[in-house]
Formats: C-alpha cells, sequence, structure tokens
DNA sequence: CGCTTTACTTACCATTAGGTAAGTTCCGAA
DNA sequence: TTCGGAACTTACCTAATGGTAAGTAAAGCG
C-alpha cells in the first residue's frame, strides 16, 4: 500500500534469495537492483537476517490465506485435499522463486536456525496435517504421521516446481513440454496411493 | 589412497557444503576442521569452485558405479529399477549430506552454472534413463519423457533424505521413526503408478 | 510556522572472503 | 648425498561483506 519500496525489496530478496541462497546474495546486491543504497534496505528491515525471515514469512502467509480460501468446498475431504495442493502447485508454477525458496529452507533451517526459523512454515504446515487428517482412515493418524504424508506431497510440488527449469536447462526446452502437463495427473496419483496406503 | 588428505577435504567440503550451501562455507572453515590453513586446501584444489566441482564429481561416480554393480540382476527391469532405486535410498540415508548436496545442486546450478557444472551429475542421470527405457512399454519413451521420471524418483528419494532431519527438528524424534519405515514401500508404489500411468 | 517522522544518502569501519607469493619441511629416488 | 617435488606454512593483498553513525531532503501536522 504506502510501502512500495518495501515490497519491491521483498519481491527483489524473494527472488534473488531463491536463486543463490541466503549466503549467496548481499544486501548490496539486492539494493542495486532497485538502484538504492544498502543502507536503505537496512532502514527497512534493520537486517539481513530479519529481511529474510519478513520474505519466508510473506510466503508461508501467502500459502496459509490460499488453504484458508479454498476450506469451503471441504464436502469429500480427499478431494479438497488433492484439489488444495493442485492450487499449491499452480501457485509454485505461477511463482518459481517461491518453489525454490521453500525447498532451500528445508535444506538450510537446521543450519542457519537460531531461533524463530521454522516457525514461518509451521502455520501453514499445521493447516495441511489438518486437512489429511480429515480424510476417511486417517483421522487417528499422529501428527508425525500425517505430517510426513504432507511433507511427501508438499515435496513433490515444490521439487517438480524447481526441476522444470533444470530439466531445461540441462536437455533443452522441447522435451520439458509433454511432460508438464501430466504433472496433476501424477500427484493425484501419489495422494491416493499414499492415503490408501495406511488402512 | 596415498591421498588420505586430500580424501578428508572432501569429506568435510562434502558436509559442509551439504550443511550451508556452497556460498555459506568459507575455505578456511574447512580447513580449520581439519586444523590446516586455507592455503593447504589450495594447495590440493587449486579454487574453491574447483574443490565444490570434486565432491560432485565424486557423488555422481558413487551413484554411478552403484547403478553400473547392480547391473546384472536385471531380468525383470521394473524390478531392477525398483531395487536400484531402494540401493539410492540407502545410499543416501547412509550418507545425510550427499542427499542434501545433491537437492542443492539442483537449485543451484541455473544460477551458478558457468561450463561444466551439470555435467558431473549427466552420466548417473543417463544411467537411470536407460534403466527406464529398459521397462515394458517406455522402450519408445523420449529421453525427457523418460527423464522426467527418473527425475521425480530422485527427487522423491533425495527429497526423502532431507526431510528426515527437518521434520525431526521441528516435531520431534519421536514421530519420525515409524515413517521412516514405510519409504521404501511409497517408493515401490510411486514408481509402479508413474510407470503404469503411459500406456 | 516550527517540529517530528519517514525515506533515504554519504562516510566510515572492522571483519572476512578468495587468492598470490614466497618460503619451509620432509621424504623418496638418482 | 644431493636433488626435486609434494605438502604444507606464514605473510600479504584486494575486494567485498554486514553494519554503525551521522546527516539531508521532503512530507505530515500541530
Amino acid at each position: 500500500m504506502a510501502h512500495t519500496t518495501r515490497q519491491e525489496f521483498l519481491d527483489t530478496a524473494e527472488r534473488l534469495f531463491a536463486e543463490r541462497g541466503f549466503y549467496g546474495v548481499s544486501i548490496a546486491a539486492i539494493s542495486d537492483e532497485l538502484g538504492l543504497t544498502k543502507q536503505a534496505l537496512l532502514h527497512h528491515f534493520g537486517s539481513k537476517e530479519k529481511l529474510y525471515g519478513e520474505v519466508l514469512a510473506r510466503i508461508s502467509t501467502r500459502f496459509d490465506t490460499l488453504l484458508a480460501n479454498s476450506a469451503d468446498a471441504a464436502h469429500d475431504p480427499k478431494a479438497h485435499l488433492i484439489a488444495s495442493l493442485a492450487m499449491l502447485h499452480a501457485a509454485q508454477n505461477a511463482r518459481p522463486a517461491q518453489a525454490k525458496l521453500l525447498m532451500r529452507e528445508l535444506l538450510d533451517n537446521n543450519a542457519r536456525a537460531e531461533g524463530a526459523g521454522n516457525w514461518y512454515l509451521q502455520p501453514f504446515l499445521t493447516r495441511l496435517i489438518a486437512m489429511v487428517k480429515a480424510v476417511p482412515g486417517w483421522a487417528d493418524a499422529s501428527d508425525g504421521e500425517a505430517l510426513a504424508a504432507v511433507y511427501q506431497f508438499l515435496g513433490a510440488i515444490t521439487y517438480y516446481g524447481i526441476s522444470g527449469p533444470t530439466l531445461t536447462a540441462i536437455f533443452g526446452a522441447s522435451h520439458m513440454r509433454a511432460t508438464e502437463a501430466a504433472f496433476p495427473d501424477r500427484l493425484r496419483l501419489l495422494v491416493e496411493a499414499t492415503l490408501t496406503a495406511r488402512r
């Protein structure tokens, strides 16, 4: 709203952090892309770490509201879960940087997690867990059990979001188009298989 | 064999690069862990980039020979593929750093790929593609099609290799044990579902 | 009008980065 | 016994890093 510059910083940071990781991007590099000095960035965010935190929090919120908005059509829990995951997939496709950053966070948080690191993702994860537990036969599942399933779905989506560009870079663009359309079906198969495996 | 120090450098670098990424680790930090100076490292490897390349090449070779050694029992192509992927899964479990590093490479190579970056993984990927194409019904698949399947399998394995520690860190260790044993079955389901989807 | 706040800038700083240059120590072969 | 090369070390360099301090220009507001 009034904070246009702030949002531009967040957008640029999200993209660059996704491309090169936290340590691979300097605050000067981020600021340069906006034609500002790094002190402008520090003015808005205080430190590089806090900027990174805000970027992550924004992604988590984005996902969370995405899932919250789809909650009404929850007649069939399993169909609802699949539809929600498809929405996430679409969101990842629309914002490739987001997918990369999410995967990076899964890689980095052990090492670079003083304090609150992981909590950015937790509300989002918790909501997905609830959706899995709503599926018939999963009501009595433990949080860990449901989370493992969630993590697998999320991983498949996120991984797919990053593998597209990578494969294109290695093997050329022509091969990748056809398989792009097949992913939603594969995702559905994965969800069905995982959810059916438990009895 | 005579190069004990070299190998120790590679081991340490593999672990640290996996933990914090290429830019997150200084060559001084790697050397310090061995009680040596960074110039010792530069003496052996020339530059940080070359060290990183050797680490990746070693992983690729490791995988490649792993697959090559399992090639004899190829009576049933699908069973062979599944068994090979299970071997990879076991290898990733035995060396968690390896899984992380592989995933990082998939994230980083676009940005930090001047030249040969991706080629480290290609022989390994090519071998997996051949194994997929050996499955009945996949002989006429394009390289891209087969690679997409390979990439999905590899992603599932690699992702699972890194998600274990992460989930444990977030939700505690007790929840994770049970699901650990279930993964081979899930992997098999994934492979079956993916390979059957094509007709 | 004066005062504060916001959004920045220039100036500066200590630390660390990767890398070069020039030794030193040691070991194995001629 | 000397020689050469491998495996290091200390010393040094330049550039870049994240961050602090202090200021400036403009807008909002009593």
